[in-house]
RNA sequence: GCCCAGGUAGCUCAGUUGGUAGAGCAGAGGAUUGAAAAUCCUCGUGUCGGCGGUUCGAUUCCGUCCCUGGGCA
């Protein structure tokens, strides 16, 4: 292991079912470390199956961070997130251990090594205020307004791209400052942590194949009924009960009680919708990954 | 066997008052600076079921055959 590899940030990437929880649990326990989850959904307490959290068997194996680590009402955002996870970062290094990075959230993790503009955090009666707009006088309305305190950012945005808009309007109307503004003083440019980014290598096929059989096991492990118990508690218009097969399983159950929805035609649709859902999404996880030079390993191996 | 409704893109279907056709989904690619498992963008030639006929020209009209539903026997 070279000093290089020592001193930077292990980050363990990929698609999801590519097997990153595995890496990165070998390589904890191969160098004493601990994981940090960067994971958009795990951080959510009880949307466990749905997730694909960590067995309690693999939770065993090395300390694990950021999973669990807040309500479902919460909403935490990227720039939340990097602080929890530098927070994370410090307090395995005080203990004197290693942390190993690991998610399929990109954002997040860009947040983490190269940090976000420091622009205004989210307003949520500002978003309230834009979907109304945008309800009333359509998308383009919205982007219309950014065109005019901001050009260069809505030369960017597709009208549609509503959170895109709302988000650069509202930097706007918080800071005074354009959010094109705010980019161009940021750019990414900065590294806070020098990262090693790796993950496991697959053929197309064979990650459909990990796909479908993990979508398999999440059923026999009671999702449905997972997500009927959340649903049950008034989680129903959080953020991670729209993430991938949580909203399919959701809208289903809107109309259907889970006692009539076992093995039924309806259900195999919707398991059907999900494998595709989980493609797609496996899809724009691979472009983002374009971007970062990622150490792609063959399956079984871990890094010299 | 007879009657009715259909047979159009991988799937579900729209359409052409006759000038060889287009949506959604799927699929492929891309974007991504506090919603990110979110959000958004780009990409559509397919014997228009087969064979004949009418026509300058048929996927469209006519005939016939095949297939799939449904009804009557």
């Amino acid at each position: 292991m070279s000093l290089d590899a020592e001193q930077r940030l292990w980050v363990v990437v990929g698609p999801t079912a590519s097997g990153k929880t595995e890496l990165a649990l070998r390589l904890a326990e191969q160098i004493d470390g601990e994981v940090v989850s960067a994971d958009s959904v795990q951080v959510y307490r009880y949307f466990d199956i749905g997730s694909g959290k960590p067995s309690q068997a693999e939770l065993a194996r090395a300390p694990h961070h950021l999973i669990d680590c807040c309500d479902p009402h919460e909403s935490l955002d990227a720039a939340r997130w990097a602080e929890l996870a530098e927070a994370s970062l410090q307090e395995i290094k005080n203990r004197g251990k290693r942390p190993i990075v690991c998610g399929g959230s990109f954002l997040f993790v860009r947040a983490l090594i190269y940090g976000l503009a420091p622009a205004p955090p989210a307003d949520p009666e500002l978003r309230e205020r834009h979907r109304a707009v945008a309800e009333v006088h359509g998308r383009q309305a919205l982007h219309e307004e950014l065109e005019r305190v901001d050009p260069a950012r809505a030369a960017e945005l597709n009208p549609n791209d509503f959170v895109r808009v709302s988000r650069a309007l509202e930097i706007f109307e918080l800071s005074g400052v354009p959010m094109s503004q705010w980019q161009a003083g940021h750019g990414f440019r900065e590294v806070r942590y020098p990262a090693r980014l790796i993950g496991v290598a697959r053929e197309r096929e064979e990650q459909d194949a990990l796909i479908a059989a993990r979508i398999a096991k999440m059923f026999a492990a009671g999702w449905l009924e997972e997500v009927a118990t959340l649903l049950e508690r008034g989680y129903a218009d959080t953020r991670p009960m729209g993430s991938v097969g949580y909203r399919q399983l959701a809208e289903l159950l809107r109309e259907s009680r889970v006692e009539e929805l076992r093995g039924s035609p309806r259900l195999e649709e919707t398991r059907e919708a999900i494998y595709r859902a989980t493609r797609v999404f496996a899809r724009r996880q691979r472009t983002w990954l374009r971007e970062e030079r990622v150490e792609w390993l063959a399956p079984d191996t871990l890094p010299s």
